[in-house]
Order: structure tokens, then C-alpha cells, then sequence
DNA sequence: TATTTTATAGTACTCTTTACCATATCTTCA
DNA sequence: TGAAGATATGGTAAAGAGTACTATAAAATA
């Protein structure tokens, strides 16, 4: 039998002893974005035991040897938030030697959006411990967590752009304005009214419904509806998203 | 001791058994992209040993228990190419159960691109097994590596729009014409001439030189020089590459 | 009914992209 | 030596997209 260093590497050799090479845990840490109307919210809890006990933490959890990230995810998620069928996307695998006290785990960051108003923290789960922060409020956090948050919103900001995902942290009907002001607030920069409008609905992709906004004091906007079939036809005939 | 159904979840648990989830290997796979001038070629090897004997894969090796995954990569890359500092991306998690016949691994995939001129074969590595294919030519992979490949060229043709890193498949002097069919080749597209050059031109990323093309039937073109500490200074500034 | 506030429509201007043409420059071959 | 062929390079006009701004409409409130 081959030693390792007369090994091409471990990968490709004949019989070797692949025992040290099993010795990893993963985990999944997924950056959960809301919206509230006024502020860009991420979903941190607070940890209970140790190692960083009382810091704020991305909700995550290390994966079974039988599951699937993706699998483990949606669980974290579905006990988090009692949600299921939330917008994930993988985002970036965090695999430096030293990041966990507990021994070498590679953790697979995901982020994922849902609307504000949907989530009700479900008090059977540690998502007692969980609140929505405003981003910018973010302190230290437990881990690399900061790291991984903030490689999150800048894949969110770039993502938001070039793919109609925004609508995921807004109610099923929205006004034009509300879809303004969540951009605006991403992407910390100012849109001019008129134009925004024009470019928005000459995508065509906003199902105007014959509804007004209410309990607003002054003349109501009319609410619209993301039509997500008409963006899948229009991608196919080779339709881009842009801002 | 907490049992495991009484846990909030693994991570968070305060002294439970982790044993079976410290368990998983962890691989790096990395797609290697070069330009020849005509096609664009990836980097394949044909595996020597089972499972998958004979067919051809994307370089690759089991990351060690001590070692970074970025390492782990640059290791696979040298060991194949003899070259350090290449361009590196980290593109997506494949953490399927049933992706890999020896056991649980999840594979964190890269990719790569260098100037075909650089590339020597080294004999005293398994790079005597590789070769660089066309990627319409690509057939059946081993594992789940058509999968990533697929991954990797979609991620690569979306990069290089945005970002100036076509100049790495390109040799340190290029013509206007090289560049261009460099993207027409990558993107499947064809660009007017004349516009083309005015586009990249005023982005002012290029530095002319005092040669021209030599050895060609024709009017020899100028000779050009990408320069990154432009880009830099620029990107600094706001500047967004794009096309 | 007047006033306030925001929604919505429109318009003129600028800048960018696109399609195309003209000329320059080099090689090759008669 | 000079014409032919090929590509590089420079330029221009039309179309289109983006921008800044103005005007009007509609609802709520006092």
C-alpha cells in the first residue's frame, strides 16, 4: 500500500487510509434579510450556551451525516420561522482551519429573503432568542459571522440589481413607491420618482390591480403585484433584469 | 446530558456527543479555463484508479484535516501546473449525501484561468494524465463534475462581462482582434469591430505599446497591455466595468 | 371649497449604443 | 515597383436609453 507522501494525492490513490480525511463537520449559517417598510432587518439570535455566549449569531446548525445542505437549511429556517418555500441562495462556503472552537467545521453560508409580515417566531424553538436587527445596528458577532453577513449583503445588493428578487422582502401588493423606497434603502443611493416608475413598469412585470392604497393621508397609489410567470417567459426570450 | 431530540439543534446544544457529525471529507475541485487563441479549453484529467476509472474529471483532492480550502486548491493547481498566483474564484458547494462513493463528501468548487502559454505539464505530478479539452467537446464526468463544470462556465460567462478578467486567458500583449474574439468565443456572440474597440478603449484600461503584431499576412494590429493598477485606482472610483 | 400632498403623465435634453462608411497601413504577388 | 487584398483604425449619423424637470390629476383634510 501506498504511503501519503508517495501518493499523487489523497483523492486519486489506490487503498489508502482515508480516516483523517473524515474528520470535518459542516454546517449551514444562513443570513435571513426582511423588510419592514422602513429598514433592511437581518434575523440574528442571541446565543445561549458557550462558545460566545450572549453574542449575536446567524441562525445555522451543523449538518447530519444523512442530510443534504440545502435539506439542512430548510430546516434550520422551517424551525426558525415555521416557513417553508423561503428564496435561498447558496452563497459562499466559509472553510478556514481555525474559524470554530469546536473542531473543524466548514460552514456553507447561505442567504434567504422572506417578507417581514409573514414571520412569527414560533416560541417551540431557539427562534425565541430571535429578533430582526436593522443592518446597520449589527455589533460583533459570534464566529465569523460578521464576515459571512457582510459577504451576504454585498451579494444581495449585487443580486437585487440584475434579478427582480427585491419583491421577496415586499407584501404580494405593493405600491410603486414602496418598491422605491426598499431600492432605495438597499442600495443606499436615490431614484427620481417619474423615472423610476417608467423604467419599472416598461418591463412589464408588475400586475397593476385595481386596488388602492388605504389609511393614508393623502391621494392613494395604486397597488401592484409582481407577475413571477411573465419574468420566466420573458428570461427564456432572453429578457435581462437590470436595476 | 441533553439527548438529541431534546436539543434545540446541534450546534447550539451544550454538551452533546458530536462524534457522528465530525465525519464528512471535504474536497476542493477546481475548473481550469485556458484560451488557445481559438477555443476556449478547460482543464480534464483521466482518472487512474476506480471508482470512475477511465473517465475523464476536473482536477481535484480531499482538503487535509489541517489544511485552508483556498490551500488546499492552490496545492491541486501547482502540483498540476507548476504555476502559483492564478486566478482563483470560489463558485459553489456541492454537499449532495450521495454525491461521492467513498463516503460523505462535499466538494467546494473553483475555477481557474490562466494564460495557456504558461502552462507546462509537470511529469512528476498527475498532470501527465491532463489535458487541455475544448468545452463543447466535454462528454461524461466522473461524479458530479459535469454538473460543476456547467456551474463554472455559466459563472464565468456572467464574471466577464462585469469584470475585467478575460485578460487572464490572454497573453501579457494581445491585439484589439485577440481580445474580441476572445469574448465572441467565451460569450457566443459576435461584436462590431469598430465599436468594440471604441468601447474597450475609452474604458482606458489598456496600455498601447510601441510593437505591432509580427509573423501575420497582413497589416499588423498594435499590441496592447492590460493594466490592473488602473483598473484598481478606477474601480476605487466607482468604475464599473461592463461588456 | 380651498389647500395640501402625493400619484401620474409628459417633454425636452443629453448621453450611449448601434450600424455603417472611409481611410490608412501593411503584406503579397504580379 | 506598384496594384491588389486584407485588416487596422478613425469617424459619423441615426436610433435608443437615461436624465432632469414640469405639468396635471386625484384624493384627503380642514
Amino acid at each position: 500500500m501506498q504511503t501519503l507522501n508517495s501518493r499523487k494525492n489523497a483523492y486519486t490513490s489506490d487503498h489508502p487510509d482515508l480516516t483523517p480525511f473524515f474528520s470535518f463537520g459542516i454546517s449551514v449559517d444562513c443570513v435571513v434579510f426582511g423588510y419592514d417598510g422602513v429598514d433592511v432587518k437581518v434575523l440574528v439570535i442571541e446565543r445561549g450556551t458557550e462558545p460566545y455566549l450572549g453574542y449575536q449569531a446567524i441562525p445555522g446548525d451543523l449538518v447530519h451525516p444523512q442530510e443534504d445542505a440545502v435539506t439542512a437549511t430548510q430546516r434550520v429556517l422551517r424551525d426558525l420561522t415555521g416557513l417553508e418555500n423561503i428564496y435561498l441562495e447558496q452563497l459562499y462556503t466559509f472553510a478556514g482551519v481555525d474559524r470554530h472552537p469546536l473542531g473543524r467545521v466548514a460552514t456553507i453560508a447561505y442567504f434567504s429573503l422572506l417578507k417581514i409580515g409573514d414571520y412569527n417566531p414560533r416560541p417551540s424553538s431557539w427562534a425565541t432568542d430571535a429578533q430582526w436587527m436593522p443592518i446597520q445596528a449589527l455589533g460583533e458577532m459570534a464566529f465569523d459571522h460578521k464576515e459571512i453577513f457582510d459577504a451576504a449583503l454585498q451579494r444581495l445588493q449585487a443580486r437585487v440589481r440584475n434579478q427582480p428578487i427585491g419583491f421577496e422582502l415586499l407584501p404580494e401588493e405593493f405600491t410603486l413607491a414602496d418598491l422605491q423606497h426598499l431600492y432605495e434603502t438597499l442600495l443606499n443611493t436615490q431614484f427620481d420618482k417619474a423615472n423610476f416608475r417608467k423604467k419599472i413598469l416598461t418591463m412589464d412585470l408588475l400586475i397593476p390591480l385595481d386596488k388602492m392604497q388605504k389609511a393614508v393621508r393623502h391621494r392613494p397609489a395604486r397597488l401592484y403585484q409582481f407577475d413571477a410567470l411573465r419574468y420566466e417567459a420573458l428570461s427564456k426570450r432572453g429578457f435581462h433584469f437590470e436595476l
